[in-house]
DNA sequence: GCCGTTTTCGGCCCGACTGTTTTCAGTCG
């Protein structure tokens, strides 16, 4: 049982124990003592040996005990009743927007509706309209729901990929009769999500179903062997079984895009079996088009003008510029968020701890925000010697109105702000918009952060008129959040073209709320370039004097 | 279920929105 194993069946407790309508606040000891197990720094099996485990806070005796037998058992005696107990289907339900436990039992008790299938038939031939407290909004709300579900059902995150198909192409390579093996298809574009793995291997069926038992043979486009099947979680894996004469130009049709390829063949030609990929572009007199741009956005067209972008790389980042600690709801101080971003190369480390009204993040307050300023005065002298500098940011709320959540002096104290939306998130495209464009025309705002509040697979952004954001972003020189935590990759990849082009810098940021979570940049870079990002378009791939004199000019720039 | 005590009980993050009601329960962030 490693950790993250354990926190999953704590996770599964506390969600069987809120269906069966118990205390909340027992239902969140068993989140925070999931949440506590996760960050654990060592193997948990390794304090339930000591008899230590009452010493993580949050965990008590009686979580200590449920923790020790599922280490032990891999499972519980409660988990188990508790499984007995509800339908399987019951915690998915959950998971809908607009249900919660109390309607999600209702629905159970009365109607037996147990499943995502079962709300569906329900909904579809009206029994749901019978029930108390499901009116037609919420009706409407739930169809929505689930065929949002339908959509993301068959979608994981890349990050959630990428590692174990990295992990699968390395066994692959270990594997006796293969020759060569890489990821292809949307992994290997860097994609934010993706509905399979993909790979191609030069190499035998049989070697390759040493490693994937499951893979079934199916005959493939362009005359190769595809093999099929899923990893042992459900996901589906496809491989292409060629040989090493022509491995490049396979591996180049099963990279794709569809689009890419077919826009290829049209200006010059099916490509001639080939060992290496790089000899395609090659032949047809181009640069080579790195996999992450071949979504037939004008990447053919630039590579035939010799006009690729020079793409930015993980190194080419020299700070961070939106980052939570201890202050708000960060799960590390600002001295070792600060470390660890100093650790990792960077250069500066900016805060951006909630602002007063997001009190659930436990946003500061004025007095708070003037102590924060304090220390980070305290650390920087003591990382001076180190050439490195902790700026003082916000990551400042947009109220619904489009105003800010602290008063200009106080928002004057920064050094920059990075303005977002946490609240009301459904507003139309007229209000959303006009709500966005008078906090970009505060002063005091550098930074308009994760703009479109977006959670890949888990909930859609609000909609803006992005001509007129970005105009605006022009205008009053506000840059551009991308934010790299893999569930928002938000400004969306497909828009920092338009930004960059009409001269609006990115800024690549992490919203770490823990030191492991500084890493998250590398999923941002991967979308940037994907957007055909810059290091010279990318506000934190400058120094620290360059970022400082932009932050100055900027503020005199558009000062009253 | 945890925690911290003014130490075995009461508070635990809470304000706003939504859709349903007809004064609020449930959900959300």
């Amino acid at each position: 049982m490693e950790n993250r194993d354990v926190a999953r069946l704590l996770r599964e407790t506390a969600r069987l124990l809120e269906l069966r309508g118990e205390n909340p606040f027992r239902v969140r000891a068993y989140e925070q003592a999931a949440e506590a197990i996760e960050q654990l720094d060592e193997p948990v099996a390794e304090r339930v040996r000591q008899g230590t485990l009452t010493e993580v806070p949050g965990i008590g005796r009686g979580l200590a005990a449920q923790i020790q037998e599922l280490v032990e058992r891999g499972t519980s005696e409660m988990l188990e009743r508790l499984r007995q107990e509800l339908p399987p289907g019951l915690p998915e339900l959950l998971t809908l927007k607009g249900l919660g436990p109390q309607r999600v039992r209702q629905l159970w008790q009365t109607l037996g509706i147990a499943s995502l299938d079962d709300l569906e038939d329900a909904l579809r031939d009206g029994r749901l309209n019978q029930l108390k407290g499901f009116g037609p909004r919420l009706h409407e709300q739930l169809l929505h729901a689930l065929s949002l579900r339908r959509r993301y059902r068959a979608l994981r995150l890349l990050a959630q990929v990428l590692p174990e198909a990295e992990a699968l192409r390395e066994r692959l390579r270990q594997q006796p009769g293969v020759i060569r093996v890489e990821l292809a298809g949307a992994v290997r574009r860097l994609m934010e999500v993706v509905d399979r793995v993909e790979l191609v291997v030069a190499g035998s069926a049989e070697a390759v179903q040493q490693v994937l038992p499951q893979l079934r043979q199916q005959s493939g486009l362009h005359g190769g062997m595809l093999l099929e099947g899923a990893l042992p979680d459900g996901f589906p894996v496809r491989v292409a079984l060629t040989t090493p004469d022509a491995f490049g130009t396979v591996l180049w049709w099963h990279t794709g895009s569809e689009a890419h390829c077919r826009t290829f063949v049209r200006t010059y030609g099916a490509p001639e079996p080939c060992p290496e990929e790089a000899t395609i572009y090659e032949q047809a007199g181009l640069p080579f088009i790195p996999a992450e741009l071949r979504e037939d956005r004008g990447e053919l067209e630039a590579a035939a003008h010799h006009a690729l972008p020079a793409l930015i790389e993980l190194e080419d980042l020299r700070g961070v510029l939106h980052n939570h600690s201890t202050y708000s709801d960060g799960r590390n101080s600002l001295r070792e968020m600060a470390e660890a971003a100093c650790n990792r190369g960077f250069r500066y480390f900016g805060t951006g701890d909630h602002s007063q009204s997001l009190t659930i993040a436990r946003g500061l307050s004025i007095a708070e925000v003037r102590r924060q300023q304090e220390e980070i005065q305290t650390l920087n002298e003591q990382f001076a010697a180190r050439g490195f500098r902790i700026l003082s940011g916000t990551e400042c709320d947009i109220l619904p109105d489009g105003s800010l959540d602290y008063p200009d002096d106080v928002l004057a104290s920064f050094d920059y702000v990075v303005a977002s939306v946490h609240t009301r998130l459904n507003m139309d495209e007229k209000t959303a918009t006009e709500r966005i464009l008078r906090a970009l025309r505060n002063p005091h705002v550098t930074i308009l952060g994760h703009p479109t509040g977006r959670l890949l697979l888990r909930r859609e952004g609000y909609p803006l008129d992005w001509p007129r954001i970005i105009d605006a972003c022009a205008t009053y020189r506000v840059a551009l959040e991308l934010n790299a935590n893999p569930y928002r990759l938000d400004i969306d990849w497909r828009r920092v073209r338009d930004a960059t082009a009409a001269g609006v810098p990115i800024v690549i940021n992490p919203d770490a709320h823990a030191i492991d979570e500084l890493d998250h940049v590398r999923w941002g870079v991967a979308a940037a370039r994907k957007g055909w990002l810059t290091p010279e378009a990318c506000l934190n791939a400058r120094d620290l004097d360059e970022l400082l004199a932009w932050l100055h000019q900027r503020r005199q720039s558009v000062q009253p």
